[in-house]
DNA sequence: AGATTATATCAAGTTTTTTTGATGTGACTA
DNA sequence: TAGTCACATCAAAAAAACTTGATATAATCT
């Protein structure tokens, strides 16, 4: 067990941007290439990748790399791993 | 439908924060009034103040006074909405 | 009423996160 | 091989979040 809770918080993080937020939308239609994020993102190229890194770290996103492309979408294992936490951070203990 | 993505990443934005975290555990086994939450956290008063308004702000936490006390508890309404979005936020689009 | 207690709010300082522009890297292309 | 493209990384600046100490407020106690 864990004293803090570094690592959960990082997986919140993931979520409490809304830039993050928008890109996740965007991925919900099926994976997308970093160039096709950027072209609907009203942002930056290095922008783009700092978030990618952090939706990546958090488990929420996955990566797939493509010859000189990096393609991008939702990770169903980590959205679940995510959604457990939260049940577990805010159910009821039962002592 | 809103076109930014404010008022969810709030909701997060509650959870992603270490000592937020911890006082989120400490309220799992119960409501406990504001003095007991400082006891229990490294921290100060007015930073416990501080975060206990995000946590109230995100819905995930109520608040309830008597005399001169603040009684804070997780809620179950706020917690299920979050855990709905977190849904929302994640699961494929059906297009 | 005046003192005390519990908590909220404020402003200043500190730390962390995000943006921006420049540069690096590896994979295609001519 | 030289050039270009897609993306990552870096460093500096800007913005946002957090802490701290001081002050405000409202409820209780004497």
């Amino acid at each position: 067990m864990n004293s803090t809770y570094q690592e959960d918080a990082k997986v919140f993080k993931a979520l409490c941007d809304e830039k993050r937020l928008a890109i996740l939308a965007l991925l919900r239609s099926g994976e997308k290439c970093a160039c096709v994020l950027i072209e609907h993102m009203n942002i930056g190229q290095s922008s783009l990748s700092y978030h990618m890194k952090i939706l990546c770290e958090s488990g929420i996103v996955d990566s797939r790399q493509e010859g000189k492309w990096t393609h991008y979408c939702i990770s169903q294992t980590g959205s679940k791993h995510a959604a457990e936490l939260l049940l577990l951070l805010t159910t009821p203990a039962v002592t």
